[in-house]
DNA sequence: AAACGCTTTTTTGTATGCAAAATGAAGTGA
DNA sequence: TCACTTCATTTTGCATACAAAAAAGCGTTT
């Protein structure tokens, strides 16, 4: 997403007396937005944790005020919430939520899945087609955190495809939400096969170029993905929705 | 969207000497998000407009702080752009960003009729008729700007009707975007009075509860209103696509 | 022991200070 | 005139300081 372009030594002014120079050319609380979402996205602060600010400011490294910008930058992602006078939590993952976002996201990717079929070089298939092997392997030896990868990276080359930045933006801010749920998912044999199944009808439809077909595989796919992690949700927790 | 919450008099400390107490109970960063969004979509910071801090904060009445924490947040929205090591400027209003937008909003929007059609109660379709017919007075007297003001408030309504907060807040979003186009369209009667009979058909298709001829509707709306945009973009700028 | 008032501590929200980077204005030489 | 330095000014990015609000103790009372 980021490349941080670094200035060359050659072309770089003999006045530059900072070593690090060659390594920090990121803003901080850049920096600290990234390290922040992947520490939400993970699960390594987990839904509903409250924000401490100069706690966190420490283990990142920085001072509260970065840290604070981050925070306003990821609540509006929508990871994190603001409680006026009392600061910031964790977005929690209510089944509500998640079911909301479900539904979008099976618009969105159905939308992408259209707009791919049409624009998608050979290339692109070729990649795609790669990635899906890829996943199979990683499926076939049950290797879970590995499959995750590839699938992400497929649903998001279909994204690339689909050749709207705007569209994958989007999809981007809601998809964080909902891997953050993953960590929890339970996947049985039989729901993780299916999936791997429909994943070989979207690449046929995308093959054939059938717009209308493989929008309908990606609802239906996304449904079955609500449907995990709704029972993921319902098994560990109290009960969230509130 | 923000109801905000006044302290009664009566129950208040005695304490207090500060007047103004009764006013600013929503904290300043957060009303600073309101009045640098609403300067962004009413036109008055034109897009690429740099965002001078020292600058906009005194015109604010804050300080910095909490304006760099209001742009962080709407730089998520992508109502601004962040450059780094050198502020902040309102988004342009590229063409092709437009054209983007407008795709995935048809997707929404059409999603969120489709959903309309299954939730909205009898008073809700009544309470999008009176918009409606609202809408059509003004659209007779020639008064673009209250026009405007209820076509949007039917859209919004739309969007309620479908019963999904997230899909609501993803629309907000891109919606800001589009707005800020609108006070730059010089719109024909031809295509004015064209938006009107979408507008009739589309409240037709919601009452006899027609999802998916109220999908269709939508896509095509939101595709006219594009061109529309485009045209206006077109007209008045050196070509801002680069 | 639960409910309350009170004080102390912690945490948040905002303002200010300071250093590094970018911008702009002369000035110099080709 | 134009390019290129150099230096002053402005602006950004980050850290810190301080005030207000919330949370946590802690006796006291019932």
């Amino acid at each position: 997403m980021s490349t941080a372009t670094i200035s060359t030594p050659l072309s770089a002014p003999l006045t530059n007396t900072n070593v690090t120079s060659l390594v920090d050319r990121r803003l901080l609380h850049e920096t600290v937005i990234d390290q922040l979402r992947d520490l939400i996205v993970q699960g390594e602060l987990a839904p509903e944790t409250k924000l401490n600010e100069r706690v966190l400011a420490e283990k990142l490294g920085t001072s509260r005020t970065p840290l604070r910008e981050a925070i306003k930058f990821l609540a509006s992602e929508g990871l994190v919430e603001l409680l006026p006078n009392r600061g910031a939590v964790v977005a929690p993952l209510k089944p509500g939520k998640m079911k909301e976002v479900f539904v979008v996201l099976g618009a969105l990717e159905a939308l992408a899945g259209d707009l791919a079929c049409r624009n998608a070089t050979e290339a692109d298939i070729a990649e795609i087609r790669g990635l899906h092997y890829h996943m199979l392997a990683h499926h076939a030896r049950g290797e879970l955190a590995q499959y995750f990868r590839y699938n992400q990276q497929i649903h998001i080359k279909f994204m690339e495809c689909a050749g709207n930045a705007t569209l994958a933006q989007v999809y981007r801010g809601l998809n964080a939400h909902v891997k953050r749920a993953r960590y929890l998912a339970n996947l049985s044999r039989e729901r993780w096969d299916k999936a791997v199944q429909e994943h070989e009808d979207m690449l046929a439809a995308l093959v054939k170029r059938d717009g209308a077909r493989l929008q309908t595989l990606l609802r239906d796919h996304l449904a079955n993905k609500l449907v995990m992690v709704m029972e993921a949700l319902a098994i560990p927790r109290v009960a969230a929705e509130r």
